[in-house]
RNA sequence: GGCGACGUAGCAAAGUGGUAAUGCAGCGGUCUGCAAAACCGCGAUUCGCGGGUUCAAAUCCCGCCGUCGCCUCCA
């Protein structure tokens, strides 16, 4: 069975069929480090991150490249007010990035590119254009000429016809048309710069990701990504540009992940996480209240495509929701290992595993996916229940840990007492409380539980003795 | 105004021609000293609204309403 996959180039829900067999070439815009980075940059992470280990899961060997927009004006002038010199202030903000990208359980990529290491194969790139008469210099500038490009627009579904009938481009002068975007930037006081034929200067937004690409996957890739607002103009540009310049199709399928939103709690709007909007959840501050598996159910519980409301119940919903997911994962309380439980048992993890692959298959239906997940969770729960035990049991749980994994959860239980210096009081008062239940004080008993529950610690009394937890 | 996407139970959300997954919340039961967790059972005669195509539509077509994204920096 083929993969399916949706094209935004097309529109349409295309079968995988790579340029090299086995081979998966994917780039994803990452970020531009002016800032601490949100959940909504985490969520785009996530996304290509579920995408790459699905395809390594189906026998692909995947290369992923993430760049850093380390070169650029908001760096500079965030860098300008900080008083601090702007690739050193990128630098710092995309290894704290990458920390967290880490904390988030998503896999490194194959190469972080970054502008300011890639100048040279920026600067031949834009002279390549301006040999083929695609691009022309301008006071130190270079500028695209959009207009020789024929099929300009097709990515985005605009014509530059009716693109530029309003009034929102400013008339520059240097350029031929107001379609036209800048290649080169030349260089102003204090800010990074590089020498060029041009004049000293550095690249302009679009450019950067084209010469990345070509520079670590060659003239051609299988999938390009990053979020749908990066639709238009910047992955638009940087279809132009490059295909101008080798004439070849420059990537097959381009994927997009939808938008993190939230509501504004001012004007009761749904509106889009943004650094400029000022309504970040950043992921520091996630990551102090919830686990790093939180985010990612969060992020697989509906289509990458669509966009995504975020608020603290659906936050909570979601931590609930991997609670469930590590009930299965306690241990058998039973040996039985024959018989009609345990055979339903193993028929469920096939069933599940088939599932899985068929839903993923289509698209990554993430969605589907969890929901077999879940189905999984009831049967392994049922089968302990029933008394099933030894290697039936730890199978099911194995195949529980390995779909996980396929979509980055970590379902690691011991995460969440990661404070483990409390551990020995909180055990000196539940063998204190298993005392007072055995000489019947159940009200002392309680009272133990309830002022425990008070300060975030759930006691769980079972067969096996009372287990603990914080929340 | 232009381009695109979406609207499914209280909430989140899958399903894109064959008769509505899954999770959270809620209700009843089993278990428990009582809880919690787990397990069993219960919820949309119906998929924004109105038409149309079809033996058959949440799924296709048309119109309307609503929400969001992009059109300027943005994952």
């Amino acid at each position: 069975m083929t993969m399916m996959l949706y094209n935004s180039l097309t529109r349409k829900i295309e079968p995988l069929e790579t340029i090299e067999p086995g081979v998966v070439r994917m780039y994803v815009c990452g970020v531009t480090p002016y800032d601490e980075a949100h959940i909504g940059h985490a969520m785009s992470a996530i996304v290509f991150d579920v995408i790459r280990r699905y395809l390594e899961y189906r026998g692909y060997t995947v290369r992923h490249i993430v760049n850093f927009t380390d070169v650029d004006d908001k760096i500079i002038a965030r860098a300008e007010t900080m008083g601090v010199d702007p690739l050193h202030l990128s630098a710092q903000l995309a290894e704290e990035f990458l920390a967290q990208l880490q904390d988030l359980n998503v896999l490194p990529a194959t190469a972080y590119p970054r502008v300011s290491q890639t100048i040279p194969e920026i600067r031949a790139f834009v002279e390549g254009l301006i040999a083929k008469g695609y691009a022309y210099p301008a006071e130190g500038d270079v500028y695209f000429r959009v207009h020789k490009d024929e099929d300009y627009g097709k990515l985005s579904g605009r014509s530059l016809a009716d693109m530029f009938t309003g009034t929102r481009f400013e008339v520059d002068p240097r350029k031929e048309s107001p379609a036209d975007f800048a290649l080169w930037k030349a260089a102003r006081p204090g800010e990074p710069a590089w020498q060029s034929p041009w004049g000293e200067g550095r690249p302009g937004w679009h450019i950067e990701c084209s010469a990345m690409c070509m520079k670590h996957l060659g003239e051609q890739m299988d999938i390009h990504g990053g979020g749908s607002d990066l639709v238009f103009p910047h992955h638009e540009n940087e279809i132009a540009q490059s295909e101008s310049l080798t004439d070849k199709q420059f990537a097959r399928f381009w994927v997009h992940n939808g938008m993190l939103q939230l509501v504004n709690p001012v004007t009761r709007q749904v509106e889009k996480m943004s650094k400029s909007l000022g309504n970040v959840v950043t992921i520091a501050s996630f990551l102090a209240q919830y686990d790093a598996d939180v985010l990612r159910l969060i992020v697989l519980s509906s289509s990458y495509r669509s966009p995504l409301t975020y608020n603290t119940a659906v936050a909570n919903d979601n931590a609930r929701k991997l609670e469930r997911l590590l009930s299965a994962l306690q241990p058998p309380v039973g040996s039985v290992e024959t018989g009609e439980v345990v055979a339903d048992l193993a028929s469920a993890v096939v069933t599940t595993q088939a599932f899985f692959t068929r839903v993923m298959d289509q698209d990554f239906n993430t969605a589907g996916a969890v929901a077999a997940l879940f189905d999984l969770v009831r049967a392994i729960n049922s089968a302990r229940d029933a008394g099933v035990g030894g290697a039936p049991f730890a199978a099911a749980q194995a195949a529980l840990r390995e779909l996980g994994g396929v979509l980055g959860l970590r379902l690691d239980p011991s995460r969440r007492e990661r404070n483990q210096d409390i551990a020995p009081f909180i055990q000196l008062l539940i063998e204190l409380r298993a005392e007072l239940r055995t000489s019947k004080q159940y009200a002392l008993a309680d009272h133990v539980r309830m002022r425990l529950a008070e300060l975030g610690i759930t006691l769980e009394d079972g067969p096996q003795g009372t287990r603990w937890k914080i929340g």
